[in-house]
DNA sequence: TTGAAAGCGATACCAA
DNA sequence: TTGGTATCGCTTTCAA
């Protein structure tokens, strides 16, 4: 700033004001200062602003994995949403793993970030508590935390599957089998497993099979994996219902193998409304859960702590059926 | 700092000695020291520790869209080969825009990141000045930058589309068309048709269509729309040889709804080895590039940077064809 | 509309 | 083994 208010013929501090686009300086004056800053190649250097300011700019963000077309949109909703704020993304993955997690909040926490947004409401009561300690703002999207720590953006996971067996059910479909990560590698999963197990319940259907397709993430290979796991078995099913579209589309293909004809023999169904679910040929039938519009909404809210407002949100963006030809 | 020094009656630089365990405090001051930082609740600033050493810990990345799987993966073994080294991954993203690539490269030079990685050898005149003047070391990655601002990491676009040309050529294949992104909007893109239009050449296949599909980034849905603008016109095509795997299977799913056989009356290609080129049925013809690998070597290079080591790297990762059943 | 001075909290460097 | 001094680059505050 001494450099460019050298040049200018200015103070350092009109340089720092005009940088900011204050008003208080003359617009002559702020254009000026702006050429030749970036004539000079100058660069501001937010680590001092963030030191004299006591304020980081950052706001943390922890997703189970940035390979995942759902997350990686909510995340580019919240970046687009943010853009023009000044406030930096810090992202940080825990591979679907709360171990992972904790330990993925201590380094993001370490920066003195302004809040903290974390993907999924299930937490180590050590991070919990590491969060607690932060006093920054906390926001839990994509599952509606039950016991939340701050603010609350997403769907219900059981909500969004009962819409899907619903379809199921109204096309005749009653022997259904869920295909999804396994027990407690992923909590949003196991959330589905148990919406669609209740919602057969509740429409008198039989007992839904769970069939483990492995670790989470699971992805297209393993919805053919666990297709072949089933064999001629499947043969007695009406439906399978997957934890994603990925996974569908991987047992979809490897049902088309085996000479299963979809969805004359059998119904396949997905989840996130993922670009293969559309171009699919059978489109596979979905539930769209907006990743976008939470990433938009999370900016929303931060925008709204940011600006003071204080008392804890709530927001169920909600789900929306979308019938593909597998059903 | 000062508090803690005064209580126990030593200097500020002796607490920060003892507080980072420097050994020429003596054990019995550094234990005093801590133990009455913590009675005292003394938290540690680490912005002011960065402010001081200018060393922030960060490595800046930016990638054209976080919302792609090889981009995703590359930037998943750059951040696990980084663990434990203590250094933070500060993530842009470029939307395919050179003019957003400044943008978000001032945003992260302004975070003093220890060096920053670029995806992609085009940039701005400015951004190369922005960068030259950052003194920080630079990796371009992905693209074999011609004229490199330091380190490469990545593999020939142009070399990549040669095996693929190779193949659809011994397979007799001698009417190509190319679907790709719009001129000027990807420069990979870009880089991957002029190497199907000089491997043709060099082989004397007649000269290859090319399809517009649209402003980057591009997907499925372009895919299938490239293939209905081409309309009738594809019978006379032998092979559509397509900028990326998504495109790829958006063209093949198209194809089969307008009844072409694949690959009896045509062939198909795609680029990246994503996971839906292997579960298509058929599977898809493609080419792996090896993007988590990419990442990992750039890790490896930042570790050679951060331990002194000064010479520029030029890594070549190469390519691999992957054959499917789609040629 | 502009400028001067002070200082945010840590540490590099030099001296004792 | 310890301490004094001078910054790092910016912004707050007060004054002109």
């Amino acid at each position: 700033m001494r450099d460019v208010a050298r040049v200018v013929g200015k103070s350092p501090m009109t340089v720092s004001r005009a940088l900011r686009g204050d008003t208080t300086v003359s617009a002559k004056t702020r254009a000026l200062v702006r050429q030749n800053a970036d004539e000079m190649g100058y660069v501001y250097d937010s680590t001092a602003h963030v030191f004299r300011t006591q304020k980081s700019g950052f706001v943390a963000v922890t997703v189970p994995s940035i390979n995942n077309a759902n997350f990686a949109e909510t995340f580019r909703g919240l970046s687009d949403g943010l853009e023009g704020t000044g406030m930096q993304l810090l992202l940080g993955s825990t591979n679907y793993s709360v171990d992972k997690e904790l330990e993925v909040v201590r380094q993001l926490l370490a920066r003195n970030p302004e809040a903290i947004v974390l993907t999924g409401g299930t937490h180590l009561p050590q991070t919990r508590r590491l969060l607690e300690k932060a006093q920054i703002p906390v926001i839990e999207i994509w599952d509606l935390a039950s016991d939340p720590l701050g603010h609350v953006v997403g769907f219900s996971n059981a909500d969004a599957m009962s819409k899907i067996v619903h379809d199921l059910a109204e096309n005749g479909r009653r022997k259904l089998a869920f295909i999804g990560a396994s027990e407690g590698s992923d909590m949003r999963g196991s959330a589905r497993r148990e919406g669609v197990i209740a919602a057969a319940q509740s429409l008198g259907l039989p007992e839904v099979r769970v069939i483990d397709a492995g670790f989470a993430p699971v992805s297209m290979r393993h919805g053919m994996r666990a297709v072949q796991k089933l064999g001629q078995a499947i043969k007695q099913l009406d439906a399978l219902v997957c934890v994603s579209d990925p996974v569908a589309f991987g047992a979809l293909n490897e049902c088309r193998r085996m000479g299963i004809n979809i969805p004359q023999d059998l119904a396949i169904t997905g989840f996130g409304n993922f670009e293969v679910a559309t171009v699919s040929s059978p489109s596979i039938t979905t539930v769209n859960v907006h990743a976008n519009q939470i990433g938009r909404k999370v900016a929303n809210v931060l925008q709204d702590i940011f600006a003071g407002q204080i008392d804890a949100q709530w927001i169920d963006v909600g789900s929306t059926l979308v019938r593909g030809e597998t059903v």
